[in-house]
DNA sequence: GTAGCGGTACTCGGATACTTCCTGTCCGAGTCGTACTGG
DNA sequence: CCAGTACGACTCGGACAGGAAGTATCCGAGTACCGCTAC
């Protein structure tokens, strides 16, 4: 059970947003050449935020993405939610209902009970949305303000470079 | 984000050994083919669960799969883990050392500060475990039990036939 | 000098290959039960 | 009748294909800026 590895990058990329202000839009190229990683893999990251209504794009010079709403609005989740979708990560196929077990093998016996087994992987996996849904960037922001003060600034000023 | 689809077949087939007792061994075809899985991978299945100590394997007629302990002290944490593997869902791939970040973009400023994503992610992950770790395979079967009592017969009447 | 216009460069967005992992299958090693043979 | 032995069948275990999803890349559509031209 992997998580994509593009969470990574757009949790990164939504902090470098958070900390260069929303008054101004950073192109995918640039946000990806900060960690010399693939620009059109993280553009496509991006738009998947994008779709997500976490981001807002705009196109031209000048163009690229931007924080659609305060840092303490997006949460983990959103993130997360945007690249790997909101599907369940454990997927009940109902085998209980197949084969020779007639109707009835490890849950119910009929069709209306649940299933015991999704219900608990269900119950672990709301503990494990609802942990991701409680920090917002700006949280993980302040947090690492807190650990290492400089680092705000110096985004600010690598991305105000014009170079790259 | 997706769960291997072998953790259900792997849960629903330690419920079934659960009610079977430890007495008898069942062999992988059997429980496979009391949901008309293919055995085979079926067999791949418990063999995860062999290596990681939750079930045990016997060669030979009469022989099969057991669990190794009582139902209590299987958790789905430790079903998850053998067919899973134990390593995290989000990896940190400290993308934040790579670049023209220098060595201090999102999180630190030297090496020793840990990734506030990281540690995030983290949290989120130890709440699904904990979760997970706190149901036994006898807890599900209580739950079903007592939605359905007739499950655990039935599916002693399945097993103890020699058809199939 | 100013307004309008065309060109250019830049950006996103979706369509397209490649790699990795999950899914599914197969065959060999080991073991137990059984039947046969000999005493 | 009983013990020993050889055979056969059954089971696990790991090695081997097929397919889906993640990873990475490329090219086209759209847009804003800039310079040029005409008034």
């Amino acid at each position: 059970m992997r998580m994509n590895e593009g969470v990574e990058w757009a949790v990164h990329s939504c902090l470098n947003l958070a900390w260069l202000g929303e008054d101004r839009a950073v192109p995918a190229a640039k946000l990806a050449a900060f960690y010399e990683l693939p620009a059109a893999y993280m553009n496509k990251q991006l738009q998947a935020l994008a779709r997500a209504g976490i981001v807002t794009s705009t196109s031209g010079p000048r163009g690229g993405f931007r924080l659609a709403r305060p840092p303490e609005k997006i949460t983990l989740m959103d993130v997360v939610a945007a690249i790997e979708g909101s599907e369940e990560a454990f997927r009940c196929t109902e085998i209980r209902h197949r084969g020779g077990s007639g109707s009835g093998s490890a849950v119910s016996g009929r069709g209306d009970t649940p299933c015991a087994i999704h219900t608990s992987m269900r119950k672990a996996e709301l503990a494990w949305r609802r942990e991701l849904a409680s920090q917002s960037i700006a949280d993980i922001a302040a947090t690492v303000d807190e650990h290492s003060p400089a680092a705000a600034e110096r985004v600010r000023r690598w991305f105000g470079d014009t170079r790259t």
